[in-house]
DNA sequence: CGCCCTCGGT
């Protein structure tokens, strides 16, 4: 080691010490070494390496030029000021220059001088425009909702050297996404796309997928996730189950449809993760189907995921509209002896249960129990219990409830009100309705319009459509605007009153004649 | 991270 060490010593020092003693010989064989050192040592010739670095730096300080006269005034025309700058110092503009003038011209809504500006680039410089320019600028079309010029300037991009990439054409997307008829022409632009061999990716997917989703077109969603296992293109989970989402939100999809839907997706690959069966059982719920919904959580737990409260209390009321009160008692029990803790909302859909089966008073009982536990019944269980056994007919139990209620000091709701309102008109007890709702005021309570609509459609039926004006004139100063129903029944009831009014004087003309 | 769940018919 050592000696092979020494060796190569030995190798190199005599030829530093040759140069050195030649070197110390004459003033000739010293430039020889000079020489010799430069081209040893060199990767470039002298007068390319000086150029280079020279232009470099030529084009730094006339880019700070530019910068200083950008930011002196705001009237100077940049354009000439970049074309001036440069050639000041001899040397060409960059690109950078001019996506900084892009960029200041957007910034003080000098948008108009840019044109001029993209002329001088296309058809004056002669380096690749790099895409990061326009993409800019797209987005500045994008944000005045200059579609057309948006797509015209992405087209245009081969013109200035630019090869477009699916950074371009995703920008170009987003912008296009933002609006309904901007999505519309989403299809011609990636059919030129394709002409201009862009190639979609995963990214551009999602963005148009995100908009269809935003615009409700869950289908055309799954259209494209057909596309993208078509071409072997990777789907993000999110994607799926934003499409699912959107799938479950739609009012005017029947129930069968959504899950047939369900069922393609899941054979290209989608696999629900907890929260896209907590919308798949909301979405059953809602629509009625609550027997399905039971089955979409057995389902759930199959997958292996355990079900939230939440999930429980959505099935449990799903379960209770279909009148399987069984399965709701099991439904209970398989959430405690999981360890969930059933909440206030999981309480009010057992008690509307409890309701629907006229077991009143084991609901009452509930709300002792709930106290105990510590999980406070709210108004929404003080009015579920209430207008059941209103509608049961027992007025009796109802006024006990409603004075037990009262008696425990909970501060009565506008519904409360409107459940009791409503029941006063049904029995035809107007005076009485309109003490409730002079109480319901004077509570400085907002009555829902509904509430009020029933009192002034009562007074107007009856014939009263002077007191029903009135009273409205009364509600409008406390700004208790009547729903449309009331401005209908006052319209209709003076309507008729002209009619009166008419048929009198007919009938007094036909006697004086 | 928090949000998605419960009273709504006249």
């Amino acid at each position: 080691m050592l000696k092979s060490a020494s060796n190569r010593c030995s190798n190199e020092i005599p030829k530093f010490l040759f140069f050195r003693s030649s070197s110390s010989s004459s003033s000739s064989s010293k430039s020889k070494f000079h020489n010799y050192y430069l081209r040893k040592r060199r990767k470039w010739p002298h007068p390319v390496y000086k150029s280079r670095w020279h232009e470099k730096l030529s084009q730094q300080h006339a880019m700070q030029a530019l910068r200083h006269q950008a930011s002196s005034s705001s009237s100077i025309n940049l354009l000439s000021s970049l074309i001036n700058s440069f050639a000041l110092y001899n040397c060409d503009p960059t690109p950078t220059a001019y996506r900084f003038v892009i960029k200041t011209l957007i910034k003080t809504s000098q948008s108009h001088h840019i044109p001029p500006l993209l002329y001088h680039l296309q058809k004056i410089e002669k380096f690749e425009t790099p895409e990061s320019v326009f993409i800019d600028i797209i987005e500045f079309h994008g944000e005045n909702n200059q579609f057309q010029e948006a797509i015209d300037l992405y087209f245009r991009l081969p013109n200035f050297r630019c090869i477009p990439s699916v950074d371009s054409l995703n920008c170009l997307l987003s912008i296009l996404c933002k609006r309904k008829e901007g999505l519309e022409v989403v299809p011609q632009v990636l059919l030129k796309s394709r002409l201009m061999n862009i190639r979609l990716e995963e990214s551009s997917f999602v963005i148009l997928i995100e908009a269809l989703c935003r615009f409700k077109k869950p289908k055309n969603a799954i259209g494209l996730l057909h596309h993208m296992v078509d071409h072997e293109i990777d789907i993000d989970q999110r994607s799926f189950s934003l499409v699912l989402l959107t799938l479950c939100q739609q009012n005017d999809l029947k129930c069968n449809e959504v899950m047939d839907l369900l069922e393609e997706m899941s054979k290209l690959g989608f696999c629900l993760e907890k929260t896209d069966w907590g919308n798949v059982i909301r979405f059953l719920v809602k629509r009625g189907n609550g027997m399905k919904a039971l089955e979409a959580l057995r389902k759930m737990k199959l997958d292996g995921f355990k079900p939230d409260v939440m999930c429980y209390t959505m099935v449990l009321d799903g379960v209770i509209c279909e009148g399987d009160y069984e399965t709701a008692d099991q439904l209970l029990d398989e959430m405690l002896v999981l360890g969930l803790v059933p909440d206030i909302n999981t309480y009010n859909v057992y008690i509307n249960g409890l309701c629907k089966q006229n077991k009143f008073d084991d609901g009452i009982k509930m709300l002792s129990s709930m106290e105990e536990i510590g999980c406070k019944p709210n108004m929404i269980t003080y009015n579920t219990l209430l207008s059941a056994i209103y509608e049961s007919g027992e007025l009796g139990k109802a006024s006990e409830f409603l004075k037990n209620v009262r008696a425990k000091g909970v501060l009565l709701h506008s519904r409360t009100y409107h459940i009791m309102i409503y029941r006063m008109i049904v029995m035809d007890d107007i005076s009485g309705a309109l003490d409730l709702l002079e109480e319901m005021v004077q509570k400085s309570l907002v009555s829902q319009p509904s509430t009020f609509d029933e009192i002034l459609c009562r007074l107007c039926e009856n014939g009263l459509v002077s007191k029903a004006m009135n009273l409205a004139t009364e509600m409008l100063e406390k700004n208790v605007i009547p729903g449309c129903r009331s401005w209908e029944a006052l319209i209709v009831g003076f309507h008729i009153k002209h009619a009166f009014k008419e048929l009198d004087l007919n009938a007094m003309e036909t006697i004086s004649s």
